[in-house]
Formats: C-alpha cells, structure tokens, sequence
DNA sequence: CTGTTAGCGCATTCAA
DNA sequence: TTGAATGCGCTAACAG
C-alpha cells in the first residue's frame, strides 16, 4: 500500500486540520467551486501550516490531464536537439507543462519503447522526431492516436503519413547552398553525406532510391543538391557522394578518398556537424587550403564557425523556432478538445545560408 | 471527472473480458502474486485483445513510485548540459526510468518553480545544477529532503550544504591550464572570466570574495588560477581579470581592454564556450596571430576545438561520467530505502587538459 | 490460487 | 455554500 514516504499532507489532513469537509478544502486547494471567503480563509491557513502541496498525479488520474508532454529525440545531446528542446520547453513551461524528453540514438527500437513510455504515462501530447522512413512501421504512432494523444513531427517527416508536423525547408537549403558554390564556378561538388547507401551508387537513379529509403531530412539535403545540379545542367558524379555511416571518421575516409580521385572535387558540402569536422581534418591532412583550394559549406551553423580560419559559411537551422513552433501546435491540438480529426498542419520553416568567407572561385 | 479520452481499457474491462475477478486481472497485468497459467493466459489473451495498457499514474498514486526522475539544469541547448542530460538518460533508462528535464536559465526563482513541480509530480529523485551559491537560500532543496525525495547536485557545490553531489574538480583543473601556460613561459595571463564582479577589483581579497558570492564551479576556476600563479610566485594583476556579463560580446569587449593595456596579457584562460569565442575574435580583429603571438586555452573541449587554426588546447569535462555517475548516486539512494540519513557522498571527476597546438611561448 | 474489499489523493455530483 | 458519497485506475491486504 501507499509507502509512507516522509509524507506529504493530504487534503484530507488540512481539511481536518481546518475543521472543515474534504470537498471544501478540495474546492479551496483546487480553486474551483464555490467557497465562502471564511471558510477558504480557514483552509489555506491550516495548508499554509501544514505545508500542503497537491499531488499531481492523484489529480492527473482523476482529471486526465498530466501537464506533461513528451519529446522524444535522436539525442539530445546533439546541439540541435538541445536547441530544439530549449524551443519547445520555453514555450511549454510558459503555458504550465514540462517534458519528459527522451533520446532514441535513432533505435527504432527504442522510439517503439519512448513511444510506449508516454502513452503510459499518460502524457497530454507528443513531440517526436521519429528515426522511421517507412509509411509501414508506424504501429507505435497509431498507439498514441487511438489514446486520442496529439502527436506532432518534428523535424523529419516520415514519407505517406499525413500528420501534424514542423520541419526545415531541407530541399531548398541545399540546393541554395549548393548553388552558392556553383555560383562561385565549382562544378565539381563533394556531398557529405547523403543518406548511407548499401553500396557506392552507380546511377542517380541507385541515389534516389536511397534517399527514399533513409531519413527524410537527408534524403530531402540529397535531392536538393541533385536539383542545384540540375539547375545548372551540372552533371552527377556518384563518385563525389559520400556514403556509409554518419561518423566524423567515417567521413574522414570518404572525403580522403574524393581527394584521391582523377578528377577531385573543389567544393564540399556537408549537411551535418560531424560530416564537416570530419571534412576538415581530411582537408587540413592533405594540405588543401580552404577556400583557395577547396571551398566549404557546413549545416547547423554555431558559434565556432564564425571564429574558424577562414569563418565558415554555413546554413543555419532556426532550431529554436522549429522547438516553439512544434510546441504551439502541439498545446493547440491539446486544447483543441480535438477529436475531430481536424486536417494535419505542416509548416516548413526556411534554413538560412549565412556567409562567410569559406567560399571562393576554384583555381 | 474522468474525461473519456479516446478510451484506454482498464484493468476492470480486461477482468470483464477474460471472465475473471478484477483482482486476478491486477496480479497477471502487474507482475505480482499468484495466477494460475490458465487464468494468466485468460487475462493476457483479452488485454491482448484489448490493446490494454497500464495507466502509470495510476500506479503511481498506490505505490507512491513514479519511476520518473526530474533533472533541472540551466540551459538543456548547452552542449555541456546536454551532455550531462545524455548520461544521466542513459543509466537512468536502463534502470527503468524517465527524466523530466527542465532549464532554469540560471534564473533562481525558475529553479525554485522547477523544484515546486518536480515535487508535486511526485519525481523519485532530482539531479540539481543549482545556480544558488548561498547557503541560505535553500528553502527549495529543504522542500525535497522533507518529502523524502533524494537530491543530488550536479556539477556545481553550495558552500556550506552538505548534500549527495557530482562535480568537476574544477580548481585543479583551472590550476593545471594556468600552470601549462606559465611553463611555457607566460608570466601575463588573461583570465577570462572569473566570477562577474560588481566593480574591476583591485586587490586579491575583492577577487576572492566575489569568487565566493558566485557560481561554485565559476568561484573555484578563479582560485585554481590563483593557485598556479602562486605557485609560481607570480604577482596577480587584477587587470587581467575579465569581469561582468558572461556573454561572447561582453568577453569579446573585455579581451580588447587587456589587449589595450600597457602591458598586455600574452596568454589567455577562457573557462566556458562563449568566453573563448569572444576571445577568439577579439584576437582575430586585434590581428593577434594564435599561438605566435598570444597562447589560448579554453574550457569544455568540443570537435570544433580540433578542426581550428591552430588545433586548441582545451580543458575537457567528463559530461556524460558527470551525467552518469550522479544519476547511479541518485539511483542508488532511491533503491536505498534511504529514510536513514546516510553521510553525503560528493564525488569529484577530474577533468583534462587536451595538448594540441595554441599554446607556445611568448615571443 | 481467486475474488472481495479497501484504500491512494483528488475531482465532482448532489442532496441538504 | 457545504459536506457526504462516489469515481478515476490501480495496488494490496484478507478471507475463502
């Protein structure tokens, strides 16, 4: 039975304590009903002495509502999922609820189990940047939306499932920095990364259906760079498209390999943090300076960026928003009483190309 | 009352369905006392059926356990925190449990709000990075400790309050960088920042004052700079010292005054992210060349700190160990049973000094 | 082993 | 207005 922890008052104990019923001191504590300004005197003065503080849970049981919400993210120590976070927790403290945020590591397994976790906690609604690109394996969605759990997307989307969701323009962030080195006369164009493929990619086709088959947020950066290329009738060199696993060494290896080709790139384009240090050790190693030798654009602008030698160009995600915007979505479907299936909302936030002085003509 | 959400079954409508009592039900769907295989199969055939799903707020309420943990930092969109986040999540999960987290931005009245609602959502234990570095305001922590609820402070002490903590063995740390500095032959290092003083001290009793009224973790960096200059016998130049906002622009401005000065400082210690960026600038438009002309040592080593021109020297935090061993303290004390207040355990990580390439000596 | 019966702490209806 | 009584979903003595 209920522990003794070192106990906390209970309603109960203040309204004997103030000599009046169970519902008067509930009403008074809860501030709802009606309550005679003597009797609420009474009340509060004895939960004053006592130390009383509700038990949410007990309330959330009774009510329904935990004033809670989850988010669940690939990891949260990665600094735009901090950003993220920071985004949606603003927003969602101002308005009385906290978050239960959990890291995936982009398990699918583990997202199944998140997912698990909320909807048994009970949480008012969820926030999730799923690691699922397959309209099939969505079962642990579904869970949340039968227990009638507002759910929205953050960040990635998830290919044929329509629901509530905020992401970056991706597509269009790419091609535009993609474009910003053909701008400057590049033609030859480093990718790191696309989506892993299985094997080195022989035909754009091969490419395209990787990036299907990946996150949607890298599959979107490849398509934008496929389009800048497009746009300038540059052809594609499956050879300059990094692939395997997203690690800073992995992307070592990739870059020193494109260096080593016949006909090396003379830009490069690295769609996340880790793509770009890798890149820049590989560019520092073999002695190819930046921009007179080789031009570089990163993702996920930071403070460093702008101190490096030269300032980096790069694009930057408005994480923060990206968190708010989810957030209020969120608080507005939970509020929304919505049974009604009301239609998805999707907002695409733009990414900014913010320059520096990584880019110059090839020589 | 009870709104009725998109319907969740219950253990009544489970019992219902398998024909059974409730109390049948309860024991199979919670794992505990005797069922016999028959009715066991009964039971889970219909929850199957049912989609059912343990309430565990419910739960929570009879058992008074709400295998949730509260974690409240100053900012989670700080890779440091979100480090720290990272470890604790890790071996918090693996234990069964969730964390709320919750970012007070340094701002004292929002940590005391945090621990108000990590209190009343009944958290089994809380993992505190306290901007409070007074023992006397504490009327928060005492809070906890009255509802039996297990606290440990996380990388930052409050003098004079023994409590379970985690921290960095920042003083060593701080005295081990300046000391690298000095042996290069340094005798002028700027420190940026110590601990915001109210005015620019003048002598070394003001510094260490101030470095007592502020952050723990600030206060103790301050000293371990002193320690090294002592241990070289060399003199302390107030002017030396940045003081006020810990902003990049703010650092960015103090670092100009000491290049300003006279005798300008030819080595700087920068304890925090910000304060190195802005150092970093400031030496850039100064068109102070790194390390030729200026060594730098910096705090909280990221892969950034690797890709620079030159490679930097940075002081690294153990965050995840940080992160991991204070939610084992925590974890430990909960299992604990612990109404017996057993001494304080406070363990103190060491931190390490990363040798790359901006420190030389002066010229 | 099983079902009945109380709670847990709070919300809420309803008669007084 | 107030208080008694019931319910939320689950745990857990207790008797059979």
């Amino acid at each position: 039975m209920g522990r003794t922890r070192s106990s906390s008052p209970t309603i109960s104990e203040v309204a004997a304590a103030a000599g009046v019923g169970r519902a008067t001191a509930a009403r008074t504590l809860g501030g709802y009903g009606y309550v005679s300004d003597e009797m609420r005197e009474r009340v509060l003065a004895s939960a004053e002495a006592l130390g009383y503080r509700a038990n949410q849970l007990a309330r959330s049981v009774s009510t329904g509502v935990s004033h809670t919400i989850g988010v669940v993210v690939a990891d949260i120590s990665n600094p735009f999922f901090g950003g993220v976070v920071r985004g949606v927790s603003e927003i969602a403290s101002a308005r009385g609820f906290d978050a239960l945020v959990i890291s995936t590591y982009e398990h699918f397994e583990d997202e199944i189990a998140a997912m698990n976790v909320l909807v048994d906690k009970r949480v008012d609604g969820i926030i999730l940047s799923s690691a699922a690109c397959d309209p099939a394996s969505t079962a642990h969605l579904q869970l949340a939306r039968e227990r009638g759990i507002p759910l929205v997307l953050l960040d990635r989307l998830i290919p044929g499932i329509e629901l509530d969701a905020v992401v970056i323009d991706n597509r269009t962030a790419a091609r535009t920095a993609t474009g910003e080195l053909i701008a400057a006369g590049h033609a030859r164009i480093g990718f790191v990364w696309g989506p892993p493929t299985p094997a080195r990619p022989s035909f754009r086709r091969d490419l395209v259906d990787a990036a299907a088959r990946n996150l949607w947020s890298d599959g979107e950066r490849l398509m934008g760079y496929l389009d800048a290329l497009d746009d300038s009738g540059l052809p594609l060199d499956p050879d300059l498209v990094a692939v395997g696993e997203k690690t800073e060494a992995h992307t070592y290896d990739e870059v020193m390999r494109m260096l080593a080709l016949a006909d090396p790139p003379t830009a490069f384009f690295c769609t996340e943090t880790d793509a770009l240090t890798g890149t820049l050790h590989a560019l520092r190693d073999s002695g190819v300076a930046i921009p007179s030798q080789a031009s570089v654009i990163g993702f996920d602008d930071s403070s460093w960026a702008a101190v490096m030698e030269p300032p980096l160009t790069m694009v930057e995600q408005p994480m923060l928003d990206l968190g708010r915007r989810a957030a209020e979505l969120l608080l507005g479907r939970i509020d929304g009483d919505g049974d009604g299936e009301e239609a998805p909302t999707q907002l695409e936030l733009p990414a900014r190309l913010i320059q520096r002085a990584s880019v110059a003509p090839p020589r």
